[in-house]
DNA sequence: TATCAAACCTGAAGTCACTACAGGTTCAAG
DNA sequence: CTTGAACCTGTAGTGACTTCAGGTTTGATA
């Protein structure tokens, strides 16, 4: 847990110390990941430390590849009474499968630009015939 | 290669040929990706079989990752006369190397969300101490 | 030949998760 | 009290499409 210093934040401290910019901030702010905060007397946002962990929180989930539905799911975990572990576990392993799905894609795909690149020989062959460039006219 | 068969092809024709959609087809047209083909006198567009290769070509690219700015390139290696294998194969480097790094991020990851999963028992402990928000609740 | 649904047309707006910009206001250090 | 950094709002841009609304053309069938 970060370590709780001051009593207020301004936007500014709110982004920096939670790694992220102050229109990152707006943004949540407006597609209702993080409450409207009080405003000081000439319109300034001001927050609390409930405000830097609810922040961190998002962005490590962000970090995590969760979308930011599904981390609105989790969210309401933690904001609403008489919820389990199991159902944060439940969503993680989601997760988990679809970046697991993601490497297997992106594996496919290093296969066949690795295996396309060897094909060919490079230099100053010329293009007519080259195996790469015939790769990606063959359909699927 | 694929067998070439009608002398003209509806864009729809053409958009199922290379396993995609008749609005990405015109899509491509916009961002000069394809260029405007002929129109019949009521204003629809018809297409030849170069068209076909074209529009595969650039389905093919897009499932191996390169983005629409590094299609062009290629498209230009093709189109201009003069070009080497050995920009091609540069390029398809990039790509793959482009590839790898983000294999190695999600994998990164996949591992944090595993050992997340594999510290909650699940089941229905109450969220309060589950390890998997207080890892979200975690900076960096 | 008349009909009519499927396929086509255009232009604008929506998606996701921000980022960037313009033009103005407030805050706080010196 | 000055000044410049930080803040404010609202809008538009990013990439690679997708969706929608509202209209027109095509071509197979009756």
């Amino acid at each position: 847990m970060t370590t709780e210093s001051k009593p207020y934040y301004s936007i500014g401290e709110l982004a920096s110390a939670a790694h992220c910019k102050v229109e990152t901030v707006r943004y949540y702010e407006k597609t209702s990941l993080m409450p409207t905060p009080p405003r000081t007397e000439g319109g300034h946002r001001y927050y609390k430390f409930d405000h830097v962990k609810r922040l961190v929180f998002i962005r490590r989930s962000r970090e995590l590849g969760f979308s930011i539905e599904q981390i609105k799911e989790l969210l309401k975990l933690v904001d609403e009474p008489d919820h389990t572990c199991g159902e944060a576990k439940a969503l993680t392993i989601i997760q988990a499968r679809e970046v697991q799905m993601k490497i297997n894609d992106l594996k496919r795909l290093q296969k066949a630009l690795y295996s396309m690149a060897a094909n060919c020989k490079g230099g100053n062959y010329s293009i007519e015939n080259c195996p790469i460039v015939n790769a990606l006219y063959e359909r699927r």
